[in-house]
DNA sequence: CCTGTACGTCCAGTTATCGGACTTACTGGT
DNA sequence: ACCAGTAAGTCCGATAACTGGACGTACAGG
């Protein structure tokens, strides 16, 4: 007998999209990747809604993707800052602008240009830590740790 | 003088997430990677609800990241299946699940093992596709094609 | 004929998003 | 002293999106 699953599948990515999983949270992270960490600067530099851009950033700061820090007191002055956890978001952000740059410049020349430290303009490949090879979905077989999620 | 931008940044990332910047979207591909393509196993899989998943399908066909694509006539059945911009997203869905992995199991095991061919347990790291290192924020320097967006 | 599955649509209620105006607390210029 | 400007939000009303659940259609199998 098969008991099908009518709950949701417990997954890490469900997990991380619950916290980062909009449009305004990422585009919030990648202004402080960029070196913008003010309040304003976020909203203007992403078209986010004041209101919007408030909200998103209280969750990124509970969830500890970023730090509110007081730069001056008078007047009353904030930065966001990466965390440790923040930081580590880099290579979702690196992935997501390299699908942009491959399937949505319709011909143009990309937004904008990474330059590597080695040199060389970035181009991001995600590699298996074992091996060292580049991953692709079909060399990936998946093992969901519990009993019910086990349907393929 | 410096003009002040008031406009948003022209950016890959905010163009990626317009297609897949919410979470349903992206879990819906999860579950296309997962191997379920069929409608109702995307709904229980991942918890959305139907009328949701209905225009997120829709989405993503538009985009040309998923394929809806009759099995069966009679009776009438579908299948989504991942064009190759949607197996070029598999580094932003394994980018996703490794930091859920390392920042929201609470010190329990990962929900879900991925096995690459290479025999070992995935480890995913982003890495430079001319060197070959691993990128790491502080290595890279952004520079925006566009005179507006300029500004660090 | 009855039950079950697949793939949606429809609905009504709630929540979120949006753009814009407003607030508070300063600084710097004239 | 006065005015303009900036920063970091908050508040507002209108619209849009999301939600869970019921419903519809088309078929298969017993």
């Amino acid at each position: 007998m098969t008991t099908i699953s009518t709950e949701p599948r417990t997954c890490s990515v469900a997990r991380t999209l619950e916290i980062v999983g909009e449009k305004w949270a990422l585009l919030a992270v990648r202004e402080v990747f960029l070196g913008n960490r003010r309040f304003d600067e976020m909203v203007r530099k992403t078209g986010a809604p004041r209101d919007t851009m408030t909200a998103r950033l209280k969750t990124l700061v509970a969830a500890g993707v970023l730090e509110r820090q007081p730069v001056s007191a008078h007047p009353p002055r904030f930065e966001y800052r990466l965390t440790q956890a923040g930081l580590d978001l880099y290579p979702v952000i690196v992935s997501l602008m390299q699908w942009g740059d491959r399937y949505l410049t319709n011909g143009e020349p990309t937004p904008m240009v990474l330059t590597h430290s080695c040199g060389h303009t970035l181009g991001a490949v995600t590699t298996c830590s074992s091996c060292g090879d580049p991953i692709l979905a079909r060399d990936v077989r998946p093992t969901p740790r519990r009993e019910k999620d086990n349907d393929l």
